[in-house]
DNA sequence: TTGAAAGCGCTAACAA
DNA sequence: TTGTTAGCGCTTTCAA
């Protein structure tokens, strides 16, 4: 039991953050703290009096709330943590943005941090997020460090993994099958009356889903009774390295009528590399992308490609978010959201 | 278990985390919180033989400490909020991936985020960094709304303005002129020959550093007597804004031997405009760019463009504010880190 | 509808 | 070097 009779002191004096605090608003409102947290956090609760008192004291002091302190006394930050492989890479920005603006005007801050493809990143940032006491975590992909997953067991809230419905969840998977998404581009290259065709994919021991999105290339190319051949360039993902890709494939002499790279980037590389050496496109060399990055549909000729559902990700995952913090739990596990084959010149 | 009416819908709203506190810690090591906390804070300030015994209590227990809990004990927090225009566009990524390795490698957590261009958002978003009591603030640019200036003043924390280095910064600014970057390239174009250079940017009563590269451009076109002709298109940048922008130059007749982009981005666009519609580049028209990114060295022809010191704006950036978390204060208001003009074949 | 009071988990004076 | 103790600024019982 603590003895606190003496008023507290004027705070500010001793260990100052400088801050104005929720308690010299209630003293100029003249109410109590409770109140001005109550109008703050659930308007409506409070007398109309009361409250706009309470709201002209905030705005005149300009006082913005402290969320260590709130989130401490409420032992749940309103904060959501958001991993993504890369933020350099415009696949994830979309979902980031639509996600991050749905959460935010929703009164939810998102942390969102890069793995660089890396696992041992991936943990670092998720225990680093834990330590805010997230109301959520939204991870990408399904494959995760075995601490990783348990230190997201241990923190009891709603976990996404997004980008991937494969098996095997820790709580909601929301995204599309790569294995889908390779097998119907490479079916559509036989189709067109491809017979040779070469996967061309970037760090796949790192990057699940391009490997996913090669293994449905495999699926399809070797139920067609044709030849697969699979390329994993050791390094990330640029335009640059399409390329000296394409060119490595060329002096090798393989055998080959269409390029099916792993994502957008690497396809533009490719695709000025034959303008260069003047392979016409799709007649000598078709070549297939996936992303629909903001080029695709602009680049000479305008490449086919997967788009993925970017904003819907986003989209759903705030959407299950918000249903899940207030209170709802009966939802779906996974959320399958498709993609789209976009037919262009290039294939 | 007594029936309640209406049961909590959220379990986040329960008292007690069921986290590992600090608290379990030291029971298990046998030793008071203070210690633990000295041992995860200053080592060395701690007996070995205690700090052993704290360390291996903290893994058995997979302790992560709560920085809200902490951040408040400590009147601020160990985080650095970060503010830039956009994700999507990879000029700041770079810059964002090397401040935040190097901030967090030292211990110090970054957020960030983007405000699309606007001064609402950019306020908006200070704000909800500001309730985080970082220890530091970094924004993009010198320009903000009359608000930010004053909440950022009232924090009393370091502040950065990166990517820009003219007048008015209200503490430390770190970047380089786009000015004079403007003015570089523009010269540049006139020293081979182009007498007729049009400027094509995109919202730039938003995209103030593109307004100046703008104006380098106008300056010296100006001072060689040449015309100035700046067209501002009213979407965000995008390849796909790039060809459109050309078009309708050409369609409108405007005399021209040479395109400054005012990015990377919308040159692209340009440069397919051109492949599609067989303008031979850079003879017939030479284009210029803004960014040097990923593409710009491996697209047909290589682009001409320039490159900002994306990487060392975040290294110097990390370096000054890791200097003032040290206690260091007499440190320099603004530097400057130049650019490079690369040239390749595009102009 | 409102206020008083008891912490949330940690850090930092201060003592020992 | 270590422990004791008093808060950091807020939220949430609980009682009025």
């Amino acid at each position: 039991m603590r003895a606190r009779t003496a008023p507290k002191p004027d705070s500010r004096l001793r260990r100052g953050s400088g801050r104005v605090t929720m308690d010299e608003v209630a003293r100029l409102a003249g109410v109590s703290t409770s109140t001005v947290s109550r109008v703050l956090r659930e308007p409506g609760a409070v007398s109309d009096s009361l409250a706009g008192r309470v709201r002209s004291a905030v705005d005149r002091l300009g006082y913005v709330p402290n969320l260590m302190a709130g989130g401490l006394a409420a032992a749940r930050g309103r904060t959501v943590g958001v991993v993504v492989p890369s933020i350099l890479n415009s696949f994830f920005a979309g979902t980031i943005d639509t996600l991050s603006g749905l959460l935010s005007s929703a009164g939810w801050q998102v942390l969102d941090g890069s793995t660089d493809y890396s696992e041992a990143r991936e943990e670092a940032l998720v225990e680093a997020f834990l330590a805010w006491s997230p109301a959520a975590m939204v991870l990408t992909g399904l494959r995760h460090s075995e601490r990783t997953v348990r230190l997201l067991r241990a923190a009891r809230i709603p976990v996404v993994e997004m980008w991937d419905v494969s098996e095997g969840a820790i709580d909601i998977a929301i995204g599309f099958s790569h294995r889908a998404a390779g097998r119907s581009m490479t079916q559509y290259l036989i189709e067109k009356g491809r017979r040779r065709i070469v996967f061309v994919g970037a760090i796949m021991t790192s990057d699940q889903r391009a490997a996913q999105r090669a293994e449905g290339y495999r699926e399809a190319v070797t139920a067609a009774g044709l030849p697969a051949t699979v390329i994993d360039l050791p390094s990330r993902s640029s335009v640059a390295l399409g390329g000296p890709a394409l060119a490595d494939l060329l002096v090798r002499q393989v055998e080959m009528d269409a390029l099916y790279c792993s994502n957008d980037v690497l396809a533009l590389g490719a695709l000025f590399e034959c303008q260069r050496r003047g392979i016409a496109v799709p007649q000598h060399l078709s070549i297939a992308g996936f992303g629909d990055l903001d080029f695709a549909a602009s680049c000479v000729p305008p490449l086919t490609t997967i788009r993925p559902p970017r904003e819907a990700i986003g989209r759903e995952t705030a959407a299950m978010l918000l249903a899940r913090f207030a209170g709802q739990t009966h939802l779906r596990r996974a959320v399958d959201l498709g993609f789209d084959l976009q037919i262009r010149r290039s294939a």
